[in-house]
DNA sequence: GCTACATTATGAACCGTTTCATCACGGCGG
DNA sequence: CCGCCGTGATGAAACGGTTCATAATGTAGC
């Protein structure tokens, strides 16, 4: 029996040796063949295959400086808005050869950070966020520190940042708008944290729809803050809401996971939508519209958003910043239409 | 106007001058505060913060030779079976301080092999993966290499090399006797590629379910490979199946989201589930149960799936592998029950 | 007053790669 | 025959932390 020692990851240094040559030839055949003779070069590969030698990321990293990496931090990888996202930034850096690292925060400012600062140790040219609370001065002083910064699904508050948006406001009033065209006079919100702007913005858009319609918002909308921005969140949400007794008639939700909890638990509870109660989602995803009562949803551009945003953070710091903003779109179905 | 010089980042060096203490003490201060005097430690943190100082993480994990991060690599991301196993892994691994990447072949061995690489460069402890293609032979010198490896939902074919899988051909089995118990005596089928094993394995149990029932697979399996195993996929294996005229009644989808894209298609072409073809999905994913028509699925334990597969990564390469198989568990819902 | 010892701080070596100034060698023109 | 030039190969410096043997200082005991 043989004891094999718990070896060392082989170096530049042992391939050179084992090739007869010195390091910097072994650095060359990695990164400038073409300047190598052909004869060492192939003398160089054989040691390199011969003794499974693999580049040390770190420390050719060190050297380097940075990387053709770039990160980004949504707020909940399980949600296929934010994959769709995410397939855009990397479509767009797939381009450029550069890859990118997706981290979820989960509506957690201290994940949010705590990846922020993992990215920024690993030193990533730049990152895309979706930040989880309004306060963005730890993004403004990363950028100060020289890391790219661009702002997703969130319009930039300071002209030189830049941010890829949807209009979340167009959307919540887009959503309410509908309801209301539909008869409802009291409308349901289940809404997240207003920490998250998406959800105070498209909140501001509710409200301003009933004043639109000569409602007032503090009679006319019941807003239930879901404990999280899934389909758990959204069932605990018309829990909330059928505890209250006094049921509005229309349920707008945050997003489609959102409505899909509280589909779920309508039906359970033998509530049929839409009949006796309207539903709205947001975001669109795939699913949306095969359920069991096809979700009336607002579309937004994602892929589009994500390519966007990986675009203007690949142009860099040279150009100046820019802050796009796309328009949402409503997609009616059956969740929201009124019988008859 | 003023012009700011493109300043590098403070290094652990500026930080001892500014203070006016050695390197090693601005060392300690970061990785022992206790070992440094009071006042030493606030005068090495205010220079810190004055010059906004951030770790250089290369020349850390250089110096340090490895890190507490893994890597993990699925089929998939935008699939919420593999987002829920993502979850598993993460939550055990939360437990040891452990970081997890994730990335997604989709299903393309190249795109697996480049980030193998990338995750040995970069020093990582051990990867988990659900591997693209039968052949693992890269993951076996991977393992010799140091890196721990553990494959994911997929049973290792070597006894030294851990696993942890569900039982494909039971669930297979288990979602073809459904259907045959049903009343169908002729099941298509559309699966993915047999190069991933999940597809072949669930192909294997649908055979054998048919074989023990009497029925010869040549007549009375139709197979149909999707060019994707998502949404997509589902839509083109449907049109795929229609287009060839002689179409079975019973449809057994290799996932929910092909379910989906199958359900969404055999809408459109006026064709009723489950009265005119019978469905069943595998995943049981969170919407399988809110569909038009609630989905029978094939339920698998994915949290449990991903906690296991970072428990005996964690636990590292002293303990012997082991090989981990999970049962999966058939949920039948209206999509695949006979009228009547 | 001297030794012994504990507490802090120091600074050089080291991790593995890339880069670049330098060198060796051969061919060629004058 | 000499100088020049181009092609390849060389080896040491540099990247920025961590670690550890060593030094400096203070304290206690005798």
């Amino acid at each position: 029996m043989t004891i094999s020692a718990a070896r060392r990851r082989a170096s530049i240094a042992d391939v050179a040796r084992v090739a007869g040559v010195s390091v910097g030839t072994v650095s060359n055949v990695l990164n400038r063949p073409e300047r190598v003779l052909p004869a060492t070069r192939e003398r160089v590969e054989a040691a390199i295959e011969e003794l499974a030698f693999v580049r040390n990321g770190s420390a050719r990293q060190l050297r380097a400086g940075t990387i053709t990496t770039v990160g980004a931090i949504v707020l909940d990888i399980a949600n296929p808005f934010f994959t769709d996202v995410a397939r855009g930034i990397e479509a767009r850096l797939e381009r450029d050869d550069y890859t990118v690292m997706v981290a979820s925060s989960d509506d957690d400012p201290v994940r949010e950070h705590r990846y922020l600062r993992l990215f920024e140790e690993h030193g990533v040219q730049g990152v895309m966020v979706v930040p989880a609370t309004d306060d963005i001065s730890h993004l403004l002083s990363l950028r100060e520190r020289g890391v790219g910064v661009v702002l997703l699904d969130r319009p930039s508050p300071v002209a030189d940042l830049s941010s890829v948006a949807v209009d979340d406001v167009h959307g919540g009033e887009l959503a309410a708008r509908h309801l209301l065209e539909q008869g409802h006079t009291r409308i349901a919100f289940l809404n997240g944290p207003h920490a998250i702007r998406q959800c105070a913005d498209r909140h501001v858009g509710v409200v301003r729809a009933l004043e639109e319609a000569g409602l007032d918002p503090a009679e006319a909308l019941v807003e239930v803050t879901v404990p999280s921005l899934n389909a758990d969140g959204g069932e605990a949400g018309i829990r909330t809401l059928l505890a209250r007794g006094d049921r509005p008639t229309a349920v707008f939700c945050v997003n489609d996971l959102t409505a899909l909890g509280a589909l779920r638990t309508l039906r359970r509870e033998g509530i049929v939508v839409p009949d006796e109660v309207a539903l709205v989602g947001y975001d669109d995803v795939t699913f949306a519209a095969e359920l069991a009562t096809p979700l009336t949803s607002v579309r937004q551009p994602t892929h589009q958003l994500g390519e966007t945003a990986a675009d203007i953070l690949l142009r860099g710091r040279d150009v100046p910043a820019e802050q796009v903003v796309f328009q949402p779109e409503l997609v009616v179905r059956a969740s929201s239409l009124s019988p008859g």
